[in-house]
DNA sequence: AGAAAGTAACTTTTT
DNA sequence: GTTACTTTCT
C-alpha cells in the first residue's frame, strides 16, 4: 500500500509565498491552507471554495515536507468527493496520487483499518460487508426466531434502530436503559445482541459496524491506536457537519496523536440528521478541540447577490447555527423568482417551457437543474420532458449495485467463493426457480441452525435423506453440483470469465431472457455491464470489497442534459439555472419532518431549502402549487412556509402571466403578513385560484365534493371563528380563524391545523 | 410449489 | 400511483 518510489516522496519545501498553488486564494482561504498546526475548523459557506481549500491544504502539507503522502488521513463522506479530491490534489502537485492511501470515505478507511485488526473483534480479515438488503433479511429471521410479531415490529424498524445505536457509538452492552424499550417491549437490546452474534458467525459486518469496530479496537487496544497516532501526522475532514457520533469519536481518538486535525464544513448545510449526523459536532468543535482556530470563508464565488440574499434571509430563521454572512462582488443579478401554479402537471409544463426558453436563448441544457425534495416528485418532470423531447438525466436515481439482478449475481459469486455464505445461499437457491420453495428453505435453515453448519452443508446432508423429496431434492442436487463445479473452475479461471459462466449455467440470464416485462432487457444489459466492470479488478475479492462500499458505477455520459435530482443529491453541485418545484407544506417541509422531528427537523428542512437556492449561479426559480397528487389522491396544498420566509428584497413574486401572486409575503395564513414583504401583500390567493382554474380544464378532477376550490373560495364567509366542524381526517374541531377558504381549526384530537374549507363540513 | 389476485403501506435522503 | 406483501386458488 505504501509503495511509492522514493523519488516521489516529499518534495523539497518550496519557499512559502512563492508556491504557485497559493496564487489566487483570498486571505481567508489562504489562512485556512496555511494554518497547519493544531486543530482548525474551517466554516465554509456555500460556494466559498471549500474543496479548493481542502485540496490546496493537502498539497501544501506535502510541498512543505510536513508529511509524506501516507501520513495524511483525509476523510470524505462520499466516494465522489474522495475521487474529486484525488483528482484535484493530483493536478496541484502534478503527479499521481496513488501515494495517498488514506484518502477515502469514512467507511472505506474504517474498512481498511478493520481488515488489519479484524481478529481483535472476533472477525476474520476476510469479512464481508453486508448491504442493507442482507441486513434486513437477517433482522427478519431474528425477529421471527424470537417469536415477535413482525407486523407490529418490522425488521425495517429494528434495522434503523440498531443503525441509530451504532451511529451513536453504542455496542449492545452500552445501549442506555431507556432506549431498550423502544422495540418490542424491551427486546431491542437483546435483538441487537443476537444480530451481532449472527454477524460474527457469518463473518460479516454492516456499514455501522465498520466504524463501531474501529472504536472498539482503539478503545481496547491502546497500542493499536498509538500505531495510528504515529502514522497520521495530519487529519483532514470534509463535510464535518455530516458526521455522526461514531465518526466524531473516531476522529477524536485519532486526533489525539498529532492534534493536527482540520475539519471543513458548513452548519447551514447539514442535511443528514435523519441518518445520525449531529450538527452539534460542528457547533461544539471549539470545545472538543481546545485551542482550535476557527476560520470563516464567507466570500462566495458562485451566486449572484440576490440569490445569496434570498438564501440568507431564509436560513436566518434557523436558531441553531454558528452564523455566517455570505457576500459577493458579483452583480445582484435577477431576483429569485417565486411562482404559484395550479397543480403538479402545470408546474412541470411551466418548468419545461422555461427550459425551452433558456435554451432558445443560446444556453445549454446542462446549465439547468431541477431539484426536488423527494424522488416521487421527479416523475411529473420526466413525463413532461419526454413529451417535449428535452434531454435530461436523473442524478443519483436507482443505484446500480442495489438493483435486484446485480445483487442476485453477487450472491452467486459470493456463494462460489465461500459456500457457507448463508445469506447469499438463501437469496438465490431458488432464483431461477429450482423447485426449492419456502418450506424446503425453512427446513434447511432449521437443520443448519441446529447442527451449527451452513445451509449449503445442510442441503448436502438432506438431499441424501428423505427429509426433502420431489422437485426440491433434484433441484438442490443440481444446484450443489453446479456450485462445486464453479468453485473448482474458480481456481484457474479469470474471475470475470467465471462470472459469465456462472450466470449462464445457473440459468440466471436465461431467466431474464424469457421474462417479457419491459425491464428485462435493461437487466440483461446491467449484467453485461457487471461482468465488464469486474474485469477492471484483479480478483473477485477486490471487486466485492469495492462494490460493498460504493453505490454507483461511474456514469460517464456528460451530454447536454438537464439534471433532475433530489436536493440531497445536489449538495456540492452548482448550476446557472436552478428550478425548485414543490415548495408546499407537507411536501417541503415534508410531512415527516413536520410530524416527527420537531424544531430540529424543521430547521433541517430549511437548510435543505438553503442548499437548494445556493446551488444556483445566475437564476433560481421556486414554484409551488395549489393542488397536488399525493399518495394517489388529489390534495389541496398550501405554499411552504419557506416561501413566506424569503425576503422580498431578493425574491420576486410578480409574474408575467395573469396568474397572480403569492410568494414572498403571501399572506401567510391568519398570521400578520411579513412586514418586510408588504409590497406583496394582496388578496392574491383567491384571485390566483380563480384565475388558474379558469385556464385549466379537467385536472385535477373534482372528486366527491373535494377540491372544489373555486366554490369554497367564493363562498368565503361560510365559516366563522367558533364554528364546530368535522374533518374526514382530523375529526371534530373548532374554527379559530377563517380567512376566505383557509381555515385555522383547533381539532379536538389532532390539534391546530390549517385546512381549506372544502375539506370540512358541518357536524353530522 | 407456484401463479393470480387482492391488500396494505408507502415514498425522503446514503455509506 | 406504485410496489411489496399476503391470501387464495390451481
Amino acid at each position: 500500500m505504501n509503495s511509492i518510489p522514493l523519488s516521489q516522496q516529499a518534495r523539497p519545501a518550496a519557499p512559502a509565498g512563492q508556491a504557485s498553488y497559493l496564487d489566487g486564494l483570498n486571505p481567508e482561504q489562504r489562512a485556512a491552507v496555511e494554518a497547519l498546526d493544531g486543530p482548525v475548523l474551517v466554516l465554509a459557506g456555500a460556494g466559498t471554495g471549500k474543496t479548493r481549500v481542502l485540496t490546496t491544504r493537502l498539497a501544501h502539507i506535502l510541498a512543505t515536507g510536513r508529511a509524506r503522502p501516507w501520513e495524511i488521513l483525509s476523510v470524505t463522506f462520499t466516494n465522489k468527493a474522495a475521487r474529486e479530491m484525488k483528482e484535484r490534489v493530483g493536478r496541484l502537485i502534478g503527479q499521481g496520487v496513488e501515494g495517498l492511501p488514506w484518502l477515502g470515505t469514512f467507511h472505506s478507511i474504517a474498512a481498511q483499518i478493520l481488515r488489519r485488526h479484524a481478529e481483535l473483534v472476533e472477525l476474520k480479515s476476510s469479512y464481508t460487508i453486508l448491504d442493507t438488503d442482507d441486513q434486513l433479511r437477517l433482522m427478519k429471521q431474528i425477529i421471527q426466531a424470537e417469536g415477535i410479531d413482525e407486523k407490529r415490529w418490522t425488521p425495517r424498524f429494528l434495522g434503523s434502530l440498531i443503525d441509530g445505536w451504532k451511529n451513536r457509538g453504542w455496542t449492545p452492552d452500552r445501549v442506555p436503559e431507556d432506549q431498550k424499550w423502544i422495540f418490542a417491549e424491551g427486546a431491542g437490546q437483546k435483538l441487537y445482541e443476537i444480530y451481532q452474534a449472527r454477524l460474527q458467525v457469518l463473518n460479516a459486518c454492516d456499514f455501522g459496524d465498520l466504524l463501531l469496530h474501529n472504536l472498539t479496537i482503539f478503545q481496547n487496544h491502546p497500542d493499536v491506536l498509538r500505531e495510528y497516532h504515529r502514522k497520521f501526522r495530519y487529519l483532514l475532514v470534509d463535510e464535518y457537519q455530516d458526521t455522526n457520533v461514531a465518526q466524531y469519536l473516531w476522529l477524536r481518538l485519532l486526533a489525539q496523536g498529532s492534534h493536527n486535525i482540520c475539519c471543513v464544513g458548513d452548519d447551514d448545510q447539514s442535511i443528514y440528521g435523519w441518518r445520525g449526523a449531529e450538527v452539534d459536532n460542528i457547533l461544539k468543535f471549539e470545545k472538543d478541540f481546545p485551542g482550535a482556530k476557527v476560520i470563516r470563508l464567507e466570500r462566495n464565488y458562485r451566486s449572484t447577490g440576490h440569490i445569496l440574499g434570498a438564501a440568507a434571509g431564509l436560513i436566518a430563521a434557523n436558531r441553531a447555527r454558528l452564523g455566517k454572512t455570505l457576500w459577493t462582488e458579483d452583480d445582484p443579478g435577477e431576483k429569485v423568482q417565486v411562482k404559484g401554479i395550479w397543480d403538479g402537471e402545470a408546474e412541470a409544463r411551466y418548468v419545461g417551457d422555461e427550459i425551452e426558453r433558456w435554451v432558445k436563448d443560446g444556453r445549454k441544457h446542462s446549465d439547468i437543474a431541477v431539484l426536488v425534495r423527494a424522488s416521487w416528485q421527479m416523475r411529473a418532470f420526466e413525463d413532461r420532458f419526454l413529451t417535449l423531447g428535452l434531454p435530461y438525466k436523473v442524478v443519483g436515481g436507482p443505484r446500480f449495485f442495489e438493483r435486484a439482478e446485480i445483487r442476485d449475481a453477487h450472491a452467486y459469486f459470493r456463494l462460489v467463493r465461500s459456500s457457507d455464505d448463508d445469506l447469499a445461499f438463501e437469496r438465490i437457491v431458488n432464483v431461477p426457480k429450482r423447485g426449492v420453495g419456502e418450506t424446503s428453505v425453512q427446513k434447511l435453515a432449521q437443520v443448519a441452525r441446529g447442527a451449527g453448519i451452513s445451509m449449503a452443508e445442510a442441503a448436502r446432508m438432506l438431499v441424501e435423506t428423505d427429509e426433502i423429496r420431489g422437485p426440491a431434492r433434484t433441484g438442490l442436487k443440481v444446484f450443489l453440483r453446479d456450485l462445486d463445479r464453479w468453485a473448482q473452475m474458480a481456481e484457474t479461471m479469470r474471475h470475470d470469465e467465471l462470472a459469465e459462466i456462472v450466470l449462464d449455467e445457473s440459468g440466471y440470464t436465461a431467466m431474464w431472457r424469457e421474462d417479457k416485462t419491459p425491464q428485462a432487457a435493461g437487466r440483461l444489459d446491467n449484467l453485461k455491464e457487471l461482468v465488464r466492470a469486474m474485469g477492471e479488478y484483479d480478483s473477485l475479492e477486490a471487486y466485492l470489497e469495492h462494490v460493498a462500499l460504493v453505490s454507483d458505477l461511474d456514469t460517464a455520459s456528460d451530454g447536454d442534459e438537464v439534471s433532475l435530482m433530489t436536493l440531497h443529491a445536489a449538495k456540492g453541485l452548482e448550476f446557472p439555472l436552478v428550478f425548485l418545484p414543490g415548495w408546499e407544506e407537507t411536501v417541503f417541509p415534508s410531512q415527516r419532518a413536520l410530524d416527527e422531528g420537531g424544531t430540529a427537523s424543521l430547521e433541517e428542512e430549511r437548510r435543505l431549502a438553503y442548499v437548494g437556492i445556493t446551488r444556483a449561479r445566475e437564476r433560481a426559480v421556486i414554484t409551488f402549487t395549489a393542488n397536488r397528487m399525493i399518495f394517489g389522491r388529489w390534495q389541496s396544498v398550501l405554499p411552504s412556509r419557506f416561501v413566506d420566509e424569503l425576503p422580498a428584497d431578493h425574491a420576486d413574486a410578480s409574474s408575467e402571466t395573469g396568474y397572480y401572486d403569492s410568494g414572498p409575503g403571501f399572506e401567510g395564513f391568519g398570521e400578520p403578513a411579513n412586514p418586510m414583504a408588504s409590497s406583496y401583500s394582496s388578496p392574491g390567493w383567491r384571485r390566483y385560484q380563480a384565475a388558474t382554474n379558469e385556464g385549466r380544464k379537467g385536472s385535477p378532477p373534482v372528486i366527491e365534493g373535494k377540491a372544489k376550490l373555486i366554490d369554497s373560495a367564493e363562498s368565503s364567509s361560510k365559516w366563522r371563528a367558533g364554528d364546530r366542524v368535522f374533518h374526514d381526517k382530523f375529526g371534530y374541531g373548532t374554527v379559530r380563524r377563517a380567512d376566505g377558504a383557509k381555515l385555522t381549526v383547533a381539532f379536538d384530537k389532532a390539534g391546530e391545523k390549517k385546512v381549506v374549507d372544502s375539506f370540512v363540513r358541518e357536524l353530522p
